[in-house]
Parts: C-alpha cells; sequence; structure tokens
DNA sequence: CTGTTAGCGCTTTCAT
DNA sequence: ATGAAAGCGCTAACAG
C-alpha cells in the first residue's frame, strides 16, 4: 500500500506470523507509525473467526462480591488482549439465551458462566457451538464444564458447626433462593451440620431470598420478634448479615449478646462493620483469577485442553458478631 | 441459498430494509426457522460499519456506585440491542487510550465516558473518529460532549452549609484525589461554603484519596487523634464516611455526638447503617437511565445530534450521623 | 522472503 | 420484486 507492500506482508509484520526481512519489516512498521495506522479489528475477526473477545455471564454486576468478581476478570483479561463482554441475564433464562447466541455470532473466544448450574440450555448450546467455557462461583458436579469454587456445601456446614460448637441449638439460616444450585448446597451443610450434632430441622427457621441488604433486614423483622427466634443465624452473604443485624437492633437485640449473625464472602466492609462480622470467606481474587487462566488455557489448547473442576479453600474469619451462649 | 433464494433477498427480509414479497418473505422465515439461522453480527460489522457495541470507560467497576451505575446501563443497552463492553481503565491514561484505539477498531457504536475531564487525548480521539459519546457522573465544561452529571460544586457545598448552620466551626474534608475534575469542583463548593460562613480555609483539615473504605478510615485515624480535630467532616462517599465513623469510634468518639460524619451517593447501605447516615444523594438510575438515552439518541441522529448537558438535582438526606453543635 | 488470489458472511448497488 | 456481483479490511494458501 503505502509502504509500496503488499497487504499480507503489512499483516506478516503485525502478526509476526512469517518471517519478513528485516529491511521491509522496519519500512512497513515506520509507515505504521506515520500514518497511525492499525488494524481493524472486525475485519480480522471475520477472517480469522475470533474476536479477542470475553463474555461474562452474570446475574447482574449490582452486588459488592460480584461487581468485584469482574473487576479482577477483566483486569486479566485486558493483560492477554481479551475484552470483556458484560452480559447481565438478571437470573431470566431467556436473556442468557439470547446473549449466547450474541455471543456465538460475535465469535467470542470464549466465556465465564457465573450463572447457576449447567442447565440444559447451556448443555445444549455448548454442544453444538464449542466455545471454551468456564464456571465461576459454581461448579458442574456432571463435569462437562470447568470450574472453580469453593465446597459450597462444606463453608456453609463449618458456619453451623462453629455456631453449634459456641452452643447454639436453634439456628437459622437466610439462604439464598433456592433455585440456585448453590443456594442449595449451602442449605444442605446447614441441615447436615445440625443433623451431626442431633439438633432437628426447623422449615420455619430458614428464609430463601436474594443476596441483598434489604432481604437480610426483611427476614429478621420476621424472625426475630418471634418468641421462639433462634439464639443465631447464618446468612448467605455479609450484605445480608448488616440487613440482619440492623432488624435485630431494632427489637432491641444486642449482637452478639442476645443473638449471633455469621455472614459470607468476607467483603471489606464486614472487617469495617461494627460488630465485625464473623464470617466465612471466600477467596474471591483467587477465584477470579483462576477462572481467567482456566479460559484462557482453554482457548489456547483447545482441542487437547483437558476439563477441571478446581475447589479453593475458603476460611472463617472470627470476629466480633457472633459468640458463644452463655448459661 | 437453502430455501432457493438469493443471500440478497434473506438479508432483505431479516433487516427489512427492501419491500419483499408476502410469499418469498414467508418461505425464507420458516427456512430461516428450520435450520436455526442466525446472521453473523462480525460479517455483519464489517460490511455495515457498525457493531451494536457500546463501550463504557470507568475507572472501575469496583464500587457500589459504579457498579449499579453500570449495571442500569447494561439494561438500557441490552434493551435496545447493544451489547455493553466493560472497559476498566484503573485511572491510568495509557489504559484509556489502548481502549479507545480497540473501542474504534471494534466499530463500537458509542462510547460512555466516566473516566474525568475531557482530557486531551480524549479531544484528539473524539476529533479524529466521530463516534458518539457521552459523559456520565462528569461535566465537560468546554461543551464538547454531551454528559449528565450533577452539580458536584453545588452539592458539596449543601454538605458543608448544611453543617455550618447546624453550628459546625470546624469542618474537615475527606475528598477524592483531585486529579479527578469532579474532587476538584466538590472542595470549590466545601471552600465556598466555608468562606460564605466567614471560615477560614485550614488546609490540614483536607485529605485527597480514594472514595473508598479504607482511606476514610485511614484519614480519621489521622485527623481525629489531633487536639485541632474538626466537629464535623464532609465525605466524598459513603464508603468514606463509613470508614470515618470507624475510625472516630475507634478513638472513643460518638458520632454523631462527639463528631459528624456527611457522606456522599446515598448508596442503600447508607440507610442500613447505624447511625444512618447523613448524605448528598445522587440521582444514579436517572444518572444512567439519561446516559444511556442520550448516547442512543446520539447514535440514531450522528450528524443532526444537538449536545446537551444536563445537570440533574441532588438531596440532602438526613439521618442520623449529623447533629447540630451544642453548647 | 514476498506478491497474488481467494474468501470470511454479510449488505448494497446495479441490473433485470 | 429479486438475483448477480462487488466490497467491507483482513488472513491464509499458493505461487514465484
Amino acid at each position: 500500500m503505502r509502504a509500496n507492500v503488499s497487504p499480507a506482508t503489512v499483516s506478516r509484520v503485525l502478526n509476526q506470523s512469517k518471517p519478513v526481512s528485516k529491511a521491509v519489516r522496519e519500512k512497513v512498521l515506520k509507515v505504521v507509525e506515520e500514518l497511525n495506522f492499525n488494524p481493524n479489528a472486525v475485519a480480522r475477526s471475520l477472517a480469522m473467526k475470533e474476536s479477542k473477545l470475553i463474555g461474562v455471564l452474570i446475574p447482574g454486576i449490582d452486588s459488592v462480591f460480584l461487581s468485584k468478581f469482574v473487576n479482577i476478570l477483566e483486569e486479566e483479561f485486558f493483560k492477554h488482549n481479551y475484552t470483556t463482554l458484560l452480559c447481565n441475564t438478571r437470573c431470566d433464562d431467556d436473556i442468557e439465551k439470547d446473549y449466547l447466541r450474541l455471543l456465538k455470532d460475535k465469535y467470542v473466544d470464549g466465556v465465564v458462566l457465573m450463572t447457576s448450574h449447567p442447565k440444559p440450555h447451556q448443555i445444549e448450546f455448548f454442544e453444538q457451538v464449542d466455545i471454551p467455557a468456564v464456571f465461576a462461583g459454581h461448579t458442574d458436579p456432571t463435569k462437562q464444564f470447568s470450574s472453580v469454587n469453593i465446597n459450597n456445601y462444606q463453608a456453609m456446614y463449618d458456619a453451623a458447626r462453629y455456631l453449634l460448637e459456641n452452643g447454639h441449638q436453634r439456628i437459622g439460616l437466610f439462604g439464598g433462593p433456592f433455585i440456585y444450585r448453590q443456594a442449595m448446597e449451602r442449605l444442605s451443610g446447614y441441615r447436615q451440620a445440625l443433623a451431626d450434632y442431633g439438633i432437628g430441622y426447623d422449615e420455619s427457621l430458614v428464609f430463601a431470598n436474594d443476596y441483598d441488604i434489604e432481604h437480610g433486614y426483611e427476614n429478621g423483622m420476621k424472625l426475630f420478634r418471634r418468641e421462639d427466634k433462634p439464639t443465631a443465624v447464618c446468612c448467605v452473604s455479609d450484605m445480608v448479615a448488616i440487613g440482619a443485624i440492623k432488624a435485630a437492633e431494632e427489637y432491641g437485640l444486642r449482637v452478639p449478646e442476645d443473638i449471633s449473625i455469621m455472614g459470607f464472602d468476607d467483603i471489606r466492609l464486614a472487617k469495617a462493620y461494627r460488630p465485625g462480622i464473623t464470617t466465612i470467606r471466600q477467596p474471591i481474587k483467587e477465584l477470579s483469577v483462576q477462572a481467567a487462566e482456566m479460559l484462557l488455557q482453554q482457548i489456547r489448547q483447545k482441542e487437547n485442553y483437558i476439563k477441571e473442576t478446581r475447589v479453593l479453600a475458603h476460611d472463617i474469619i472470627v470476629r466480633g458478631s457472633c459468640m458463644a451462649v452463655t448459661g
């Protein structure tokens, strides 16, 4: 073109795909510089059937936990020259399907799924398109997909056990919507811990709704007014715990003296809150970095990639929102 | 093709770009349905020089305020068939430049800028590429760009005045980094209010760093130990206020009896916190919806679009973290 | 090593 | 109203 070379040559120097003589390479580079030329990504995608785009399917970004997760994902992808497509499904399978189709048409190079389950439509989709995918924060028990996650069952088991060990006999659960596998797993952990300590399951002590502060508050307002209220409750997120604490205080209950409240996630606020929130820490940074790594590797290796399901360790962080029952 | 019609015809029915006889249209539609055919977005982009992609340039998504903002943006764009490209600049101009170039190469149809200023490189870029753009949460005083924002100067002025009216004479400011125009404007509002009430500006009372909880805490730990500590402080975000409250309590200071702490944004947590945080409310939903609307309109009208700078009203929300000085 | 050619899958003149 | 053909800007295969 301008530098009296063929477009093919330009392509070759820019992509270092084929050897080019030093002289020519430098000339091309110089002209590229001068014209401030940069190759058109769309045309490139069309020719190569790849886009340097990664889709992130997520219920919504409006949560401290998830936004942090995506923040790190974006950073990792950017480092490797991939751009992040934000796809909020709002827990709506139809939207998820739409997005999946769209992602395919845009030749995305991979997708990270932060929506629940391997659902039928997801399985069907990935059976016919073969786009690298990894579940993050959700585990695929069928091992059809790679995934990184903590062991949600064990995590909630540990939370409940901690309370049990501290003498609590009556423990509530402010869980997530049980359409999420994740929420179900946590429920199971909670139930098993109770069972292991010889305590009967009381359904009236468990609530199932969203992970936000308002629901923690609502649940608390319903539960803590009752005569037979628990002495402790396990929450599905720190935000729910904060809402629950507010409700408790509204009834004049002191936390933790009158009621212990346990969080989940260990967001930064959990530490700053008063009382500090005793919580189950999710290794969010590791979770997201590894999700990105696994996806990138899968993109590189394609056929040869071996699926993995990674389970990272959680921790219990003891702060001030829980205490042993006295008397 | 399969339906013994030319690709041109298919294109025409799918895009309704040219009249097609009813008979043929229906046949095509049926075959499309059967084959579960959907048009390739990349090829389409290449031919049309548009992508149905919108870039969102933002310092980071890891903040309650910003993640909520982006959450709504995504929803609006999705409604209109646009997909959101998440571009975290981490306040780094080089990353911002990289992203801008990338967005251009991907033929994004528009971009919303949540990074500060109209900076030189932004101006230069948009001069030569003519991609619709709108600033959100930042105002362009030169009116070269459309923008939606609140009046940050007035907002902080009002915050300070509220404190002044309540008898405070010594008021601190936990502001943002002054490289942000937004932070500068808020500083000006604070200073002007002080001046209007005949109070001298004491630089040792103002801090300038990030909008997060940790910095609120740090600032508080430095300031509240001093003999000459203020009786009130204006914070640049609710998170900073929460951090400041924690610091105050660590020194045995009661909020608001011993010190008043004022927030900014009115995130949901501000209401749930104890004490409830007196704060300046930003109409976040309106801000983001209008940003999306303005951009979409600009995309539709292109040449004929008339730039706008919208300024939305803020509010002061009185809760429990501030009180009048007694004595 | 480098230029020529074809083609990615769509939209869009231009004929018919 | 519809088909044929060109072209969007790039990469890949094939010559030379």
